[in-house]
DNA sequence: CTTGACTCTAGAGTTAACTAGAGGGTTTAC
DNA sequence: GTAAACCCTCTAGTTAACTCTAGAGTCAAG
């Protein structure tokens, strides 16, 4: 099976039909050639080029990225130390991302037991939820700025 | 300041005039009273409203899930139980994505002393990206399926 | 020759949480 | 009385990576 058309070629993959051209229309693929009725013809070079482009999106680099090598490539660049430098963002991104979320698990573990441990009591007429309200006070009033612009 | 517009109700709570009126669309937040021109006038209950929303917020909340909470509360129930419940599986799914990233942040590191450690040889003229395509071959060739419908 | 599975194009919709812009009225300070 | 700073509504755009729909053509089997 050297030559297949989009069917096959997504199922080999594991996407679907339309992710496949989508990628073409959003350049990651070429153009293929096609039958005379206008089918798409892919040989196993795309099928690579797709094998490529899911694994790199598995190590995390987005569509526009994994474009950028794609052309560095085309252009007779060896993309490589451009693919380790991305590789290495990529990492200290998750490094910081997993340190977020661990400041965040706490603070949610920490709201939680302390829920747990003062069942929301007699609610004012005026109280939205007194769990949520009283774990503001946590956070002095006033601008805490979360959000600006 | 029991009073004020929505210039001032914004800036209490650090966010942008069009987000706060983007809330009171959302159902967030009640259509205010309005001046004799139109414009909208808040009290400080609806200053304890939106600092609640961003609290809950930056507690991981979605603004849906934030207003199902407000509509609980608005039919007289008390919505803690239910908050409780919505954090506990915040809670897990934060465990769950921490978990994921850094599994993802060890392949990314694996991968890229294996690369350090072997830089990109002779490249024949049908790779794409050596690194990327010797770092594939650990996953066994086939349908690995990252994707599906 | 018909049925079903496959393919094509083009364009709109999805999600979240807003932001930006156009075009116009209001208030306040000087 | 005028200029700055505020406010209004409405619509559209942003980001990523697709999915979905409609309407139509093609191919293989029975």
């Amino acid at each position: 099976m050297v030559f297949m058309k989009i069917g096959e070629l997504a199922e080999q993959v594991g996407m679907t039909v339309p992710a496949v051209r989508f990628y073409e229309q959003a350049g990651l693929l070429p153009k293929p050639a096609r039958t005379g009725s206008g089918y798409r013809v892919y040989g196993t070079s795309d099928l690579r080029r797709v094998q490529l482009i899911r694994h790199a999106k598995s190590l995390g680099f987005s569509l526009e990225e994994i474009k950028r090598i794609l052309r560095l490539r085309e252009q007779g660049t060896c993309p490589c130390g451009e693919v380790i430098s991305m590789l290495q963002r990529h990492l200290s991104n998750t490094d910081a991302q997993i340190q977020r979320l661990r400041r965040f698990r706490s603070e949610i573990a920490r709201t939680l037991t302390e829920w747990k441990s003062s069942p929301d009591g007699a609610v004012p007429g005026d109280v939205i939820c007194g769990l949520i309200e009283r774990s503001m006070d946590h956070c002095k009033p006033g601008r805490n700025g979360t959000s600006r612009r």
